[in-house]
DNA sequence: TTTTTTTGTTAGGATTATCTAACTAATTTT
DNA sequence: AAAATTAGTTAGATAATCCTAACAAAAAAA
């Protein structure tokens, strides 16, 4: 199915560029590609611990417990010790650090508000039904 | 639109999966983040100067400079002397560093695979119709 | 209750990616 | 033809990421 591979392709550029000027418009420039990573994987993981978030990171230990104290640096990240296990201290994000989703979200909505310009109400209602069932 | 916007995080998700699960077929574990950064630059601009090339990944001259001194070290570009301009050389990708794009390829390739087995073949033509509509 | 394992930190070092300043060589403008 | 601009490089400095080794404190296992 090459039509399909070549609408992927530029699907797959499409999304990038919105990403890209969500970035922008958020004025994200002070901080790094590695660091925004961080902070979406903590996200994800909802507080993980350091341990957690470093081996999803694929990183090791030290070298996530320096980046994370500068995140906190930033006010960006926070800990909160665990009262089960009082080695280890859960990472959360700073209202601060949240914007980084309320930035995927701008994206998004910018698609949205894009794809609606360009097909109807009935076109709309397929293709969420076809995404639904691709994406589970 | 609610439901469009769920859809488009989780295709975001789904895409970003797709191409780390390439990158790690591919083995490109010996290269930065940048470094595939600036072979896609490369390639989507086909074959820039060295200040074409700064001026889309927004850095400097002498940062691009030396980054792709390593670039063409590692044996992934290489730079033709323009015959216009005896000052300015085109950055091309070798064989070795168009192996990136065939890992977008692949990726890609993997999606449809995942997407033909998950809808019927009119939902498909449905679905290409409506992502040109919006791809243009 | 020792011993072992696990969580996280500190210290020190290597590499990568950037920048500004100063320069050369080629081209364009005056 | 002289002056200004443009393409790219070299040099030196700095900050960001990463690692290994060695450690302390808490928890789990023996």
């Amino acid at each position: 199915m090459k039509k399909l591979e070549e609408m992927i392709a530029r699907l797959s550029g499409y999304m990038g560029r919105m990403e890209e000027e969500a970035k922008e418009q958020y004025n994200f420039k002070d901080l790094t590609v590695t660091q925004m990573h961080y902070l979406e994987t903590i996200s994800e993981l909802e507080n993980p611990n350091l341990t957690e978030l470093a081996g999803a990171l694929k990183l090791t230990k030290p070298t996530v417990t320096v980046l994370i104290d500068k995140l906190i640096e930033k006010d960006l990240v926070y800990r909160i010790q665990s009262d089960a296990d009082r080695r280890s201290t859960h990472l959360h994000l700073t209202e601060k650090g949240k914007l980084i989703n309320a930035m995927h979200g701008y994206a998004h909505r910018r698609m949205v508000e894009d794809i609606q310009k360009r097909i109807t109400a009935d076109e709309m209602e397929q293709f969420i039904y076809v995404l639904r069932k691709i994406l589970v």
